[in-house]
DNA sequence: CGGACTGTTGATCAAGGTCAACCTCTGTGG
DNA sequence: CCACAGAGGTTGACCTTGATCAACAGTCCG
C-alpha cells in the first residue's frame, strides 16, 4: 500500500482514482503501467473512434477531454457522455464488430490504446486492478442512467445543474485537490447536445443559474456558489461515486 | 454444437438467445443450467431490487417483464429500461454497495438470482458462455445509448416508434418465431415514463402512428404495418443486435 | 480588416404538458 | 345480477417550456 509518492501523484489520473478508492500497492502501479504503453496524441476535433468502424481496443485517457456522440440523419446530435482524464472507456469494443457511436477529442488529448491482451496481462498481475476497473464500469453505467433520468424527466434548469454537478464531481476524482473554480472545456453547444436542449436555451439557463447565485461563470470557468442548491436542482440525494464495498475484495481473494 | 433439441427449445429464453447467436454445445447448456438454480416468483408490481439497498446478485429473467426505474423527489419517474425474458441483468451489483435504481415486476415473473460464485463456475465450465454474456452486456450498453439519443434528441413520434421497435426486436430474440403481432404488457403510462413524455401525449402519438398506417394497435397488442417507416421514424440505420464477431471467440481460445 | 466561431438577447412560435371530462373495462361486493 | 369503484385510455381546451429565427457583440486568427 501507498507506493504512491507525492511526486508521482501527477503521473496518471487513473492511478489517482485507484489510489483514492483502494490505495495502491507497487503491484497495482506496475499493472497499471502495463495498460499505459503506446501513448497517442490527438488534436481537438479529431475522431478517436468513428461510428460504424471496428476498433478492438479500449481507450485510457491521460489528458484532455473527449465526447461520445451520435448524429441523427438530419444533423441533430446527442452527446452520450463526456470523457475525462482517467476514464477507461469502451472495453466492450473487445467484443463488438463496430462502434455504435463516435468518440471525438474536444481538446488536444493524450491517451493510450489498450489491447485486450494488455488488459488481461495487467489484471493477471493485479486482480485488484481488475476489480477496480469492473467497479469503475459499474459506476459508469450508473452515471449513464442518471444522465438518462436528467434528459428524460428534468427541466432545463435541472439538467444544466446536473451536468455541472456531474462534471465537477468527476473532476474531483482526478484533480489533486478540489479547485475553487472548475474549467469545463466544452462549448454551450456541447452542453446543449449533452442535455437535449437548444444552444440558446442553455445560454439563458446558465445566465439564470448565475443570476440566482447558484454558480458563477466566466467563459469556461465555473464556480459553484451553492453546493446545496445545485445538488437540490440536480436531484442528487446520495454522494457519487459510491465507495467500493470492502467485502468484494476479500471475497474475491485479491 | 446443436445440443438443443426441438422440445428443449422452449426451456430457457437466454438459451434461445445463445443458440441463435453462437449455437450451443452440451457444455454450454450445462453451464447455463448452473445459473438457473433457485427459481423465484414475483407478482406484478413487486420490487425485485429496491433503490438504495444492497443485493449482490444478478437477475436472470425466465418469464415475465420488469422495469428498471428511478423516481425524483416530486414523483416524476424515469423508466431506464424494460427487462424481458432472457435478460441477464445487473451483474454489476456484484461490485456495488447499493442499487441506484429500483427493479420492479410489470407482469407476474419467474427469475433466478445468480450469485457471483455461480457465474464464475458457469464461465469456468464454458468460457464461450462468458464471452456471450460479456457481449450481451455490451449490446445492452449500446441499447441504453440509443435510448438516451431517443429521449434527448427525438420527437414524440420518433421516440414512441423507437420504443416499439426496440421492444419488438428484443422479443424476436427470445420468441421461437417472429409473431405477426406483439403483446407488449406495458401501460401507456409506462411508455410515457420510458420515453420522457406525458401519458396524454403517448396516447395521441400512438393514435397518430395508427392513423398513419405505421402500426396497428389493439389494447397491448401491437402489429407493425410498415417496418420501413417505423425504422425510419426510429432513426434505425443498422440492424440490432450486431452479431458477435467470429474472431473474438477464436482469439480468446474458447 | 474581415471572417469564423461562440455567446447573448429579443421576438415569435410550436411541441408537448396540464387539466378536466368522459368512456370502457374489469373486478368486487352487496 | 347490478352497482360501484378504480384503473387505463381518449379527447378537447388551454397553457408553458423551450425551440426557432434573427440581429448583434465579443474574441480570436488569418
Amino acid at each position: 500500500m501507498n507506493a504512491l509518492a507525492a511526486g508521482q501523484a501527477t503521473e496518471s489520473p487513473l492511478l489517482r482514482k485507484l489510489h483514492g478508492f483502494m490505495g495502491t500497492s507497487a503491484a497495482d502501479v506496475r499493472a497499471l503501467q502495463l495498460l499505459s504503453t503506446r501513448l497517442h496524441h490527438a488534436a481537438a476535433g479529431k475522431s478517436l473512434v468513428e461510428q460504424g468502424t471496428a476498433s478492438r481496443s479500449a481507450l485510457l485517457i491521460e489528458s484532455g477531454w473527449a465526447m461520445r456522440h451520435r448524429c441523427l440523419s438530419d444533423g441533430r446530435r446527442q452527446i452520450m457522455e463526456f470523457l475525462l482524464p482517467g476514464d477507461f472507456c469502451d472495453p466492450s469494443s473487445f467484443v463488438t464488430c463496430s462502434a455504435d457511436s463516435t468518440i471525438a477529442a474536444i481538446t488536444p488529448m493524450t491517451y493510450c490504446l489498450v489491447a485486450p491482451e494488455s488488459l488481461l496481462e495487467a489484471i493477471t498481475h493485479s486482480p485488484r486492478l481488475g476489480v477496480f476497473l469492473w467497479w469503475l464500469e459499474s459506476q459508469h453505467a450508473s452515471m449513464m442512467r442518471s444522465h438518462l433520468s436528467a434528459v428524460g424527466r428534468m427541466s432545463a434548469r435541472e439538467r444544466v445543474a446536473y451536468l455541472i454537478w456531474e462534471l465537477t464531481r468527476r473532476l474531483d476524482l482526478v484533480l489533486p485537490v478540489p479547485p475553487a473554480a472548475y474549467t469545463l472545456p466544452i462549448s454551450q453547444e456541447m452542453m446543449a447536445d449533452g442535455t437535449g436542449l437548444s444552444v440558446v436555451h442553455v445560454s439563458r439557463t446558465l445566465a439564470r443559474l448565475q443570476r440566482e447565485g447558484v454558480i458563477h461563470r466566466h467563459g469556461q470557468t465555473y464556480q459553484i456558489l451553492s453546493t446545496v442548491r445545485l445538488r437540490a436542482l440536480a436531484q442528487i440525494e446520495s454522494d457519487w461515486p459510491q465507495s467500493l464495498p470492502a467485502d468484494v475484495l476479500t471475497s474475491m481473494n485479491v
